[in-house]
DNA sequence: CCGTATCCCGCACGATACTG
DNA sequence: CAGTATCGTGCGGGATACGG
């Protein structure tokens, strides 16, 4: 039992390898950003501000509630959104970017503006691709 | 048969339903862009370019082959990314940005640059939050 | 070397129902 | 109105093996 197995020390480098790249946070928060639903609101409360939970559900086509309160959680705990309880009755929450959020927002939206522009281009190169098939 | 089903109806319209309204095009592209593993491809082959296929595998931490070959798929077939195949033995493949994969490439090294820059506040802000709770 | 094909597991996500 | 709690499942994606 002294020889270790190929698979072993496969296992192992795996595991070093692992180790390594949790400590590489930059490529974390990029992906973290990288989600659709994060762009989606954070772009929906950079062209509006504040809005209340209901009013992003509606404005953000296809969102669950589950998905929305819980990008939402996500994006205050980053620092990213600011959430405010008004106790009243109804009781009414407001959302809005924070300045780190803003700063952020511009990043975002310039990349929904390129979608925009360039949808046309992609979608040309799709059915290109697909008859070439 | 001539009869089409109440249930058929239904499906049909809803798939019309789907394809139209559930959201503009313009959203489902920027979700396609939204992925971790889009903004890491491009990013990298923004730095360097063109790459081989094992090149940008080494490259990207913790990307498996089947997510890279299928990321960069899409990517050719959106036209974003260009294919260069050199039948040789081995065979060596090349991949490079497209004129509108650079053009798109800037926008998300931008935002891969504002995560290196305010990856100490967003981190501040979830120690902060986790306190609070 | 550059993939494609296959299996399979976990969890992201949606649907639904319930509270303050 | 603004959420939580719970359950079911589809599919993203990893591991492995094989083909050109």
């Amino acid at each position: 039992m002294a020889t270790r197995t190929a698979a072993q020390q496969r296992n192992e480098a795996r595991e070093a390898y692992d180790a390594f790249m949790k400590e590489c946070p930059t490529n974390q928060l990029l992906a973290r950003i990288s989600d659709k639903w994060v762009s989606l609101i954070v772009s929906a409360l950079g062209e509006q501000s504040p809005m209340r939970y209901s009013d992003l559900g509606r404005k953000i086509p296809g969102v669950s509630q589950k998905m929305l309160t819980q990008t939402l959680r996500s994006l205050e705990r980053d620092g990213l959104v600011a959430r405010t309880v008004t106790a009243s009755v109804p009781v009414r929450v407001d959302y809005e970017l924070t300045a780190l959020g803003r700063n952020l927002c511009c990043l975002l939206t310039a990349v929904k503006e390129w979608a925009e522009k360039h949808f046309d281009e992609v979608d040309e190169a799709r059915t290109r691709y697909d008859e070439t098939a």
